[in-house]
DNA sequence: TGTACATCAGTGAACGCGCGTTCACTGATGTAC
DNA sequence: TGTACATCAGTGAACGCGCGTTCACTGATGTAC
């Protein structure tokens, strides 16, 4: 035992959290799931945790860096879902496998926004930089980021014989484009009102639409 | 003349202004291009607009509805831009003609998007309904409506025989996530640093992948 | 044409709020002897 | 095994900020007589 992780999220009963840290990223998600990037207020995190508001400070360098950190978390659990969607598919001849497994990176892109919009919404807000796709504290359980499950599902397109040589090169944002526009109008948009089932009868066309239009 | 709209809009020598409320609504507007929904900020356009803060009530409900006002200017314009790119059409047979309406209305919302990413940005940040797109102070010159403009463009390709009768409910949303995630990644995503050029060819390639896959 | 008056657009001052952040501190912990 | 000490996580109080909004007001304007 290191003794150093204590971790009693309830009633401290000494002067010391034990794992102020991982408390207040817990508690800063919690927010973000509930009201997006906005609501991931410093002082209320601290507050949650049962702490004074500047002990934040031995943790994270100014609030960019606590809401930097709920990114990351909401990036996992995007590339999680996507992961999760992947795993569920059957086996099959290798064009049919290869074309579901792009739908199933979108489905799960699309799965995830409308199961956590606030923290979906979060991860967005701080912008990516391009080259930044392998960032380690963005991956899934794979180890792959979100961005990297969508390549590798279109370069098996490639392998397979379904995607062009030459169309696959910036293939990545003609598919984001079109499922992330849809988790905009979706979680915050004119579909926002739209039941389960019509959420997933749209998002399969729009699938459709990106199945035969790449 | 009625006398009452005087509209000097610098160092008013009068103890009235003229012509608060269009002051107020263009100085919004000015803030919400330049830092999007949150930078529209009731007492700093009453300070551009040289007057108490207070003065905005005489206009405006609360700040929520100079947000809505500068919302509607946002639509306006983008439905005026995508009128343009439609104007600028060449003629040509049916199916031609009704697949490049299509194109054009993708690409005005693209190019609005792009030039005015935070009035953009601000029109979207209060979420339309679903039965709301008729409303007229956030239609163009034309008297239609983004999404109108959308519709009519899509109601062309099932006229010219492109689009099966059967495909054509909710292909508006289908069009709109492709080009409203494109704008997205464009504006405030990964791919923010492109130059114009590279803007126009991944925008030309979205479009192709939306002509093929509806 | 001149005067009295109602209207109401803009004023000045203040409110309560909650935020992020900084300061000098305190006291529990683990470690060296 | 016991004691002295350095470390550093969390405290308490305060800061300046800017916001949206409300109050009772004032004074320019257009209108009725």
């Amino acid at each position: 035992m290191g003794g150093s992780a204590r971790a009693r999220s309830a009633s401290r009963s000494s002067y010391r959290h034990g794992d102020l840290r991982r408390a207040l990223l817990e508690e800063s998600t919690e927010l973000a799931r509930r009201g997006g990037p906005e609501a991931v207020v410093l002082r209320e995190a601290t507050r949650r945790a049962g702490v004074a508001p500047n002990a934040a400070y031995r943790h994270f360098a100014d609030r960019q860096a606590l809401l930097d950190a709920v990114c990351s978390v909401g990036f996992t659990e995007l590339a999680t879902t996507m992961e999760a969607e992947l795993a569920e598919l059957p086996e099959g001849d290798p064009e049919t496998v290869a074309r579901a497994r792009l739908r199933a990176v979108g489905r799960g892109y699309l799965k995830y926004a409308v199961a956590e919009p606030g923290l979906f919404r979060t991860a967005f807000s701080v912008p990516a930089e391009m080259d930044g796709s392998a960032r380690k504290d963005r991956a899934g359980p794979g180890g792959l980021t979100p961005y990297q499950l969508l390549s590798q599902a279109l370069d098996g397109l490639v392998e397979a014989g379904v995607l062009a040589q030459e169309r696959r090169p910036g293939a990545e944002f003609l598919a984001w484009s079109a499922v992330h526009g849809l988790a905009m109008l979706l979680i915050e948009g004119p579909l926002r009102m739209l039941d389960d089932e019509r959420r997933r009868f749209v998002g399969e066309r729009l699938l459709d639409m990106v199945d035969e239009g790449l």
